[in-house]
DNA sequence: CGTTGTTCCCGCCATT
DNA sequence: AGAATGGCGGGAACAA
């Protein structure tokens, strides 16, 4: 933390990292806020910050969190910077939210990798960083260890994804949970929803009356053109209207659904793979099994074996 | 793991 | 002119 960092972003990585929720089956996590020491960075809207560990600490973390800045023209202190890049060669996951990417690119962390922020910064980060390669479309976006994400409330998307990644996604459901807030968007793969940025209204209801509808009912075997008849268009505009709202085509959207559903079940039931195959929506465990490795980079009785029952059992 | 049949989906284009 | 629609073809992805 240092001077001009924003209230907002700040707050979501300490909501998410900085409470307790052993009690509920989610695993400890230490927050340490990191600054210049004896300093009392401003954070805006009359809030200071104490930050209780020097820079130095910043090795010492698995993952290191920037919060947004307010001001993207700002010079970002020096040992900041330096001590993001020993993080970063420590190995530490690094963490942007919102305009936080403009401290990781003038650290020279984000040269060559896939990045995002707030979509009223996208170009001027572009134009400033242009060995960034800049997707202003999407809450989020991970390259090798190092994440980004979109303006404010994307934020908490992505502090989610990497809970879930991590601890899987009871655990992640467990924080969100206790945050009020989704798990996940509305729409699936998180880290490939277009930003909320002027879409016309009635397309969006079109996408999300036929999310609700198969989320409903997802051991349906669904084909496309049963969802283009229930959105009463030809196939072809079907598809294009989900793609622009989406950003995903349609069988992959539910590719994903399917096997986030089978995520949980494997997580919070007994239920053998056949079973949830069959409620899930597949066809059979062979095709559960690809899908969910690819997804997943592991197979589903693995899957269950390492996530099996880390959560409270008190639903 | 390879084969076979089916579905998806993306570019192209005429039409609205 | 510009934008959206919907049909078609075929290579790719998927299911059996």
């Amino acid at each position: 933390v240092f001077d001009g960092m924003l209230v907002f972003e700040y707050a979501v990585a300490a909501e998410v990292w900085g409470i307790d929720r052993t009690a509920r089956g989610v695993p400890a996590f230490e927050l340490v806020v990191c600054g210049r020491p004896g300093t009392r960075p401003r954070l805006g809207q009359g809030l200071m910050c104490l930050p209780e560990h020097p820079l130095s600490t910043l090795t010492e973390c698995d993952l290191v969190v920037v919060p947004g800045i307010a001001d993207i023209h700002a010079s970002v202190p020096a040992d900041a910077l330096t001590a993001l890049q020993t993080a970063h060669e420590a190995g530490a996951t690094l963490v942007s939210l919102c305009s936080g990417a403009f401290v990781l690119a003038a650290a020279g962390i984000l040269d060559g990798r896939k990045a995002t922020a707030h979509w009223l910064d996208v170009d001027e980060l572009a134009r400033r960083y242009p060995a960034v390669a800049v997707d202003p479309k999407v809450l989020f976006v991970g390259d090798g260890s190092v994440w980004t994400s979109a303006g404010t409330a994307a934020g908490i998307d992505l502090c989610l994804h990497l809970i879930r990644e991590d601890h899987g996604a009871a655990v992640a459901a467990e924080v969100a949970r206790t945050m009020v807030t989704a798990p996940f968007r509305n729409g699936g793969q998180a880290q490939f929803i277009t930003t909320p940025g002027p879409v016309d209204n009635t397309e969006s209801d079109m996408v999300t009356d036929l999310h609700a509808r198969i989320l409903a009912d997802p051991a349906h075997p669904w084909t496309v053109t049963e969802m283009a008849a229930f959105a009463h268009v030809s196939e072809r505009t079907f598809a294009r209207h989900f793609v622009r709202t989406t950003n995903t085509t349609p069988l992959q959207w539910l590719l994903t659904q399917r096997v986030l559903a089978a995520q949980q079940l494997l997580e919070t039931s007994d239920l053998s793979v056949a079973a949830i195959a069959r409620r899930t929506g597949f066809g059979s465990t062979l095709s559960l099994r690809q899908h969910f490795t690819r997804h997943l980079g592991l197979p589903p009785r693995d899957y269950r074996a390492t996530f099996r029952g880390r959560i409270g059992s008190d639903r």
